[in-house]
RNA sequence: GGGGAGGUGGCAGAGCGGGCAAAGGCACCAGACUGUAAAUCUGGCGUCUACGACUACGGAGGUUCGAAUCCUCCCCUCCCCA
């Protein structure tokens, strides 16, 4: 490919590249690139909206340019402030290598993993003497340190903020120096860490890097960004059929970027569906089974897809049964079923009460017909089907009849 | 170091001696409606061996028949001054 020609891969669904120019030169160079992605594994589930970035240095690899993970081992141990609004809790060192590796694992369904090279931060801040890190305070100052939105916001909310928060970006732009960095990625959210690492390589008399920012994927609830601690994610390890359901959950507006962040389908003809369901001549509905088929597909395969899609269409859209239901096996015999005791053994719901509620609700059947009663009598099939609301289902057998 | 204001349910935030498992809101769950969703309406929303009991309003003590509410100490946060 061509200069021009990578630029526009590298440019899809971006917020922001600084600086273009200096990046059509280091690619007319024609040496591959290194490409930098520091991620904190805070977490050890990967979802969706972090697979945004991790894409677009996939598609940097296979432009043939050398992808670099930061695992920030350290980093993660100070708690990026970024688009925070309160200081991150702090991991133990143990905690943050266990989740790496999981980390790892996941962002490797993205990444191609032969063409990684991966790199601990702890390698070189382990190593660093206090002096050191002195000499890495007095590159920055305090009013430079505070101008960004999110500490201008806890400042004003009178939200406290820690010492060890402030040096954070220096610690990521240290990476940058010690990778000797060509790109950065990072979320929108990371554009001033980013910047900093361009003021530090400089320093260190590199050249500095460029950085392109990608934007922060809404989660299901089309509002706030994809988070777990906001329980609007996708998890990469989701089951085909629950990450089907969750991405056809997603308000219709909101699959456009969809398409653009998660998928490689074609802009063209996004934006020609796009048009199309503007014009009433495409079923918005229709559309977003393609982009939930689309990205099971990256998952889990185009069979799982495919058996997703169904599943989804026979549950929701015919209120039928779905294919795949978790079992339970009834202990006891004798001429009652406890339902409560049923739905939280079986983990359809949390708690007593919640259970209690539910059946008082209406919202649990036995075979489709609804349960008006705490216990009832023992159902005369040896295995049925006990529902829960929409999604949770749960089919019952008897142990004597096994 | 001095002075002031605070810490309440997932979040934001009322309450300031009994009627408080704690208003109203958001989020969430269920039902109805629908193309999934959203929107809307209705109900729910600590736990349990369930018309009663237990746990809970930063932590530990105390006053009181009774405390989220009063007192003491401790921890934490914010603001002003130094």
């Amino acid at each position: 490919m061509n200069v021009d020609q990578q630029l526009s891969v590298m440019e899809r669904g971006m917020v922001a590249l600084i600086e273009r120019s200096e990046l059509r030169e280091k690619l007319l160079r024609g040496t591959p690139l290194r490409v930098k992605l520091g991620v904190d594994p805070t977490a050890a589930d990967l979802h969706l909206g972090f697979t945004v970035v991790l894409r677009k240095l996939r598609q940097f690899q296979e432009l043939g340019h050398q992808a670099v993970l930061i695992i920030g081992s350290y980093t993660a141990q100070v708690g990026d402030p970024s688009g925070r609004d309160k200081t991150r809790p702090q991991l133990s060192e143990a905690q943050v290598l266990a989740n790496a590796e999981q980390y790892l694992s996941q962002a490797c369904r993205v990444l191609d993993r032969t063409r990684l090279e991966v790199r601990y931060n702890g390698e070189w801040f382990s190593r660093l003497g206090f002096m050191d890190v002195i000499r890495l305070l007095a590159k920055t100052t305090v009013a430079r340190t505070l101008e960004r939105e999110d500490f201008t916001q806890r400042m004003q909310a009178g939200t406290a903020i820690h010492l060890h928060e402030l040096i954070y970006p220096l610690m990521q732009g240290y990476d940058s120096v010690m990778i000797n960095a060509d790109v950065e990625l990072g979320g929108n959210d990371q554009t001033f860490n980013l910047m900093v690492g361009r003021d530090l390589q400089r320093d260190a008399g590199q050249e500095p890097q460029i950085c392109l920012t990608m934007p922060l994927l809404e989660g299901l609830d089309g509002v706030r960004k994809m988070s777990k601690s906001y329980g609007n994610y996708v998890g990469i390890t989701d089951a085909p059929h629950d990450m089907f359901g969750k991405i056809m959950s997603i308000g219709d507006g909101l699959m456009w970027k969809y398409f653009e962040l998660l998928t490689d389908v074609p802009l063209e003809q996004v934006g020609a569906w796009q048009a199309g369901v503007r014009a009433g001549s495409a079923h918005p509905m229709e559309i977003k089974k393609t982009l939930a088929g689309t990205i099971v597909a990256q998952y889990h395969g185009g069979d799982a897809a495919t058996a997703a899609r169904a599943e989804f269409e026979r549950v929701f859209s015919q209120h039928a049964l779905p294919d795949e239901m978790p079992d339970y096996t009834l202990r006891e015999g004798g001429a009652e079923l406890d339902v409560v005791r049923v739905l939280i053994e079986a983990q359809l719901a949390p708690s007593t009460s919640e259970a209690r509620r539910l059946i008082q609700q209406g919202a649990v059947s036995i075979d489709e017909v609804k349960v008006s009663a705490l216990r009832v009598p023992l159902p005369a099939a040896a295995s049925f089907v006990l529902r829960a609301g929409k999604r949770r289902f749960l089919r019952v057998t008897r142990a004597s009849e096994i």
